[in-house]
DNA sequence: TCTGGGGTCCTAGGACCC
DNA sequence: TCTGGGGTCCTAGGACCC
């Protein structure tokens, strides 16, 4: 732990949600939850207005709908979000070379190896970056904690939020600390906070009275040693600024189960493909192939396959995977299914192909389907385009008919429009990507 | 109408090798 | 005959994060 409060934790507001608002004026000021919209989805994002209601992330998109019926559910806009998270992060590293992004819309920022950083002048920094930072996003907010240490600064980062900075003095971490729960501390879940509780550990305060071998022997090696020091805010990991990935998946739950085994094998088939795409243009290849299946009734299983060498081939991931469903009995059917490479090289293997492999491989992946012009569903949030009506946004479809509010983040709140679900004129605007 | 998707890290047992 | 360890790789599952 350094002696000085120069590591940053920034936090966006709301994130996903506040991207919908900004995008579409007619939201502003009005709860918005983001997340899956079919019967089995949940909350990603809760807008502020949607959590006064009790609505929040992970929960049942069924149930916010009980808690919040006049919110609008929105399927949410990757490309949108990636983009807005682009800016923010390259603001950040204007500040620090030393940047660590967590997630789209988190990152750690070590300002001691920024030039001529002051420690005196902190909360100014952190203003002048909050500022610029809604301005390049057009008017998103963020929550920024500093302090000596990554948990520290983490923890602060929560205190004022939304669109509030706290900064906790060197020297005073471990008090500030004390006295919260010990779920504060991150790595701290639903599970290792009911063995904590079941030995009457409720607080951070509690915590720290527990010896080292005692919580080694609660919570194993790992667990046990970190959480002994964490709780002390003994912490010295440093901000480090590239993470090589180390696995890359993809996953579908379905509407209604699955139990036909041609119709899985499909599924598997187009997931290799994703996956596949994926690591061509990352310049990757992996060895290990997992095939993830979650059964009717929630028990979820994986099974894997490692591979002499390391491929990013299409058709190669497609057998194996499928090859990996063929001894599993579905009988009862499958909620979800997931293909994943893990053992991932940053290089490609340069395997002789014959010349049948190499026109199978071709044919493989013309399968792929071509982006869609057209897309077979609307779903509420996506960005579409009218030829003579201009940009709008899905606001809801069905019956063969799709209603469109024309407003962009540019313009003020717009009307509303409905046509035929298949209206020649309609198309999907730009960041409008199919979403399943 | 129960419980997303994309990741990371840890644990534990068995195989295999020295 | 009895019973050695340690290290690495692979598989499977679980906890956790956003």
């Amino acid at each position: 732990m350094r002696s000085t409060a120069s590591i940053m934790h920034l936090d966006l507001d709301a994130f996903f949600a506040s991207v919908e608002q900004r995008d579409k004026p007619s939201l502003r000021g009005r709860p918005v939850i983001v997340g899956g919209i079919g019967p089995r989805g949940v909350v990603a994002t809760a807008s502020y207005e949607a959590r006064v209601h009790g609505v929040r992330s992970a929960m049942r998109t069924a149930e916010a709908r009980a808690r919040c019926p006049h919110a609008a559910f929105l399927g949410g806009r990757f490309d949108a979000y990636r983009e807005a998270s682009r800016l923010v992060m390259e603001r950040l590293r204007e500040e620090s070379d030393l940047i660590e992004p967590l997630s789209l819309d988190e990152a750690f920022v070590d300002l001691a190896a920024a030039d001529g950083f002051d420690p005196a002048n902190v909360e100014r920094i952190v203003e002048r970056i909050r500022a610029d930072i809604t301005e390049v996003t057009g008017g998103l907010t963020a929550s920024v904690g500093v302090a000596s240490s990554k948990l520290m600064a983490k923890i602060a980062s929560e205190i004022n939020k939304p669109d509030g900075v706290f900064v906790i003095a060197p020297g005073t971490e471990a008090d500030v600390l004390a006295p919260m729960q010990a779920t504060a501390i991150p790595g701290v879940g639903p599970a290792t906070a009911e063995r904590l509780r079941r030995v009457g550990i409720l607080t951070v305060d509690e915590l720290r009275r527990q010896s080292e071998d005692e919580l080694v022997r609660l919570l194993g090696q790992a667990s046990g040693r970190s959480l002994h020091r964490l709780a002390r805010a003994d912490d010295d990991r440093p901000v480090l600024a590239s993470r090589e990935t180390k696995s890359v998946s993809v996953e579908d739950t379905f509407e209604q189960d699955i139990s036909d085994r041609l119709q899985l094998e499909a599924i598997i088939e187009r997931m290799a493909r994703n996956v596949s795409a994926r690591l061509r243009k990352n310049g990757m290849s992996g060895r290990t192939v997992t095939l993830k299946m979650r059964h009717h009734d929630f028990e979820t299983h994986t099974r894997s396959s490692t591979l002499p060498h390391p491929t990013d081939n299409a058709r190669i991931l497609a057998t194996i995977a499928r090859g990996l469903l063929a001894g599993e009995d579905i009988s009862n059917g499958l909620r979800l299914i997931g293909v994943g490479v893990s053992g991932l090289a940053d290089w490609v293997q340069d395997d002789l192909f014959s010349a049948d492999e190499e026109e199978a491989d071709d044919e493989f992946e013309q399968q792929e389907e071509a982006p869609e012009v057209r897309p077979t569903r609307w779903y509420p949030g996506m960005d579409v385009h009218h030829e003579d009506r201009g940009d709008g946004w899905v606001w809801g479809s069905g019956l063969g008919r799709v209603t469109v509010r024309f407003e962009t983040r540019w313009t003020p709140p717009g009307p509303v429009h409905t046509f035929r679900a298949d209206d020649p004129a309609l198309g999907a605007g730009h960041t409008g990507k199919f979403h399943p």
